[in-house]
DNA sequence: TATGAATGAGCTTTCATTCAT
DNA sequence: TATGAATGAAAGCTCATTCAT
């Protein structure tokens, strides 16, 4: 029920979404949703934090359980992590693209109960990497080179090239996880390298 | 009357955003909003293009007209166009949040008339990233360095990287334009040179 | 169950009362009250029928049995047993208001099922009301003073006075069974008694 | 339009009559019937109202203005003013059936927001008759006879049986308004005359 | 005997859209 | 040019009612 949900409004959006339909697909009639899921509403929500929730589980499982070819190990280098967590990602938003359009485009879009919901996930997917940078800048004995807001600016930037990578990659035939995962780090993980070594661009030259 | 429709659309979303309130807010009545632009989805594309048009201009103002003090000119290096684009980037978007959210919440949320128009804007921008690119590989004598498909990721990141700290700098009192800026140059210039120096991050390696 | 009915029923309303809530404040299942009573219709004739029968037999009682401080006698005077079935009267709506509301405001608001079922009530009561204004009327020998439609006229009136006051006793704060019955016997033997002494109010004089 | 939805109310009560009944007894479409008044409720409230008016403007009318056959005039003795009343009572809701349902069967029905519509009503109706009384009092030296409880009472009494007797009217093939009234009067103002010269009923005797 | 689970039908309300003027 | 007035269509939600067990 909440698959036939999911796919519903990752494809119709919230609004356009309709109850009649989501039951159909579901192969169920209307009341039995209301008598589950209370109302359009909550059955929003509900769909909103399961999909959460396997993204984050799947992130979170590759980064900490060390299985699978990209796995990384709880004490395993920064950027091993790093690149275990971003393979996970597009590996799982490319599998579930319903999940991710109501996560990335649907629940952002329609104000507050929903946006929080995905505040909260993208919270903690910010904070992972957050950690991820401190760990690095503290290998490299770099830890006051950066501010907190310094790191927030760089989480978001992050988490967006992530998700519009994401997009992209979904979008786009024949670019795997792997391939945006790669694109990714090369990208991010030399920036950030320069960044702790204390290379800095500015305007004034 | 775009005026109305962009700032109901970005605050309500296309589909909670009634006719009515539009009218209303435009001070004409509905019939008249329907002679002009004949339907709701004609009204929001007109939206949708206005506003990509604007910040296009704006971006390119900025990089080519040499206006302004973070204005590049045509001939300026590759690293202070990007400057100078990203910073009318995040300056036009914390100007007009509501013409922002048109183009990146809601357009993005509601399927394909719209989709496709955000998609050129974003193609346009993309674009622009991927000659500079180009060009600062160029100067580098690396113009083997990257096959197509990589600048495309490449920009895409960009893009993304930029969409969401400007969603962030709308959102978190304080920060500014020039901040957001800085913060992903710093992150991306810095990350782009290393690329063209060669460095790569491997995961077997 | 049917206690439960009632209560919902006279609190609610016919319609506004749901199954549901019926069922749960009777602490059975839904299915077991279709079992015993076939429908919702079926379920509020029960209700119908059980209050009125309860009221009757109050009144009946009172009158007949006579047991109770105010109760009368099969062979007591007509005021005096006018007064007890008043008072059961009065005493037995307060006691149950929502069988009460049942019948006085539920039943016959809607429609053709139910009316009929309290149209049966008020005849009986009318009835009774009837037979005590023919006896007092034999014994002053004014028997043929009043048609049938007469007395008609005079118990709705008196049933609807009745009525009345059972409503506005069970609303004012201290106003007891007794001082309602008390008001209409003030109100109705006098003008009976004056009735059956053959005055008469006429507009032309 | 308010036609439309008095006589549905009439016939099938609040709950179960449909809006889309009473747009197309109106002969308008549903919206349209939004349009001018917000909601079921709000229609039914502006229903209750208006015939409340109108049968209140309707006793007035006759009580105090003089004319017609059975009016009186504002100097004109009680028992005169409260037959004028009652004939226009009667009258009235022997002409407005459906309105007169709406006042006294469905508004008290259902709860709160339309009780107290027709409480007012009721009210008004009961301080008409009060006056009356009070004024047959003191023109009988007898203004101390009555407490105000006393009264209250009486004209609930005398209220709900010219309720009952305008239904029984309504109901009952060849009733006329006048012969209702004249019922009412016979019984009423021979009672209160009695009340009046002193005598009182009491069970003690 | 008793119920958990399920649904067809219907209700109030809203909205994009269009005439007649 | 501009609008007051009107509507067809659909959406969210509820409820009396029934099987399968």
């Amino acid at each position: 029920m909440l698959d036939a949900a999911v796919r519903t409004f990752g494809q119709r959006g919230y609004r356009a979404a309709s109850m009649d339909e989501i039951a159909e697909l579901a192969g169920v009639s209307k009341p039995l949703v209301y008598l589950y899921l209370n109302s359009k509403e909550d059955l929003f929500t509900a769909c909103i934090r399961r999909e959460a929730a396997a993204l984050v589980a799947a992130v979170r499982a590759a980064v900490g359980e060390g299985a699978g070819e990209d796995a990384a190990g709880p004490g395993a280098p920064a950027d091993r992590q790093l690149w275990a967590g971003l393979t996970a990602f597009f590996t799982h938003t490319a599998e579930h693209p319903d999940g991710w359009a109501v996560l990335h485009q649907q629940a952002r879009t329609h104000g507050e109960p929903f946006a929080a919901e995905v505040a909260a996930m993208r919270d903690e997917l910010a904070a992972f990497v957050t950690g991820l940078i401190a760990e690095a800048a503290r290998d490299a004995h770099q830890a006051a080179a950066f501010g907190d807001r310094d790191v927030s600016g760089l989480a978001q930037a992050l988490v967006g090239a992530a998700e519009s990578l994401a997009q992209w990659a979904n979008e786009t035939p024949g670019v795997t996880a792997r391939e945006a995962a790669s694109t990714l780090m090369n990208f991010a993980w030399t920036g950030l390298s320069g960044l702790m070594d204390g290379r800095r661009w500015s305007p004034t030259r």
